[in-house]
DNA sequence: TAGATATTTAGACAAATATCTAAATATTGC
DNA sequence: GCAATATTTAGATATTTGTCTAAATATCTA
């Protein structure tokens, strides 16, 4: 996993809007772009970080390209933020 | 709590990296600074990141000035994370 | 096949950022 | 008070990044 690209993903609130939007299930990119001022060119720019970071999954369906989160990436993000934070049971010497 | 703020002080490897430092208690700036290439001055600056992020706090002890982690906002940035991640009990709808 | 729609790619540009050097500020100990 | 040490601030610079316009690619439908 990278972590250096994923962590600079999210970084972006177009982004984490993006992703907030993937809640709800599966869209297009028409239909996320819908909610945002901004060109097609820089949501598709926005959409290849997401990928890149793999925290999106893409499927081609017609004309329309399908976007969709990808889970799994979500709940190493977590555990990643919670090896940063001591508790018991975490000396951060693991990894 | 300021989630832009959050996000970007944590996309930098180096920040990612002094964090990780401290998970094993409160250090001076130049003791952090020790395991890293740069001048004090750029340290000072992630710093200044982090402070502003709230991930870190700081308190002056003589010369000195003592970095020590901010657990609760660990806490709500983990939050954040699961905010964004859908699963059974989290519609999104909240907030 | 031609035209329309959806999305990405290429290239340019302005704003943000990580780094540096030099100088400023704070504190200690003589 | 002065020199030494620790840290921050100011200002400069190179890189990265978010955005745009224009053009390219993919697919559908008539």
């Amino acid at each position: 996993m990278k972590q250096q690209e994923v962590f600079k993903a999210m970084a972006d609130p177009t982004r984490r809007a993006i992703l907030k939007r993937l809640q709800g299930g599966s869209l297009t990119a028409g239909e996320i772009g819908a909610a945002f001022d901004i060109t097609p060119a820089s949501l598709s720019h926005h959409f290849a970080v997401l990928k890149r970071a793999d925290l999106v999954r893409t499927e081609r369906r017609g004309q329309y390209i399908v976007y969709s989160l990808n889970s799994t990436v979500f709940e190493d993000l977590a555990r990643m933020v919670l090896d940063l934070f001591p508790s018991k049971g975490n000396t951060g010497g693991k990894k």
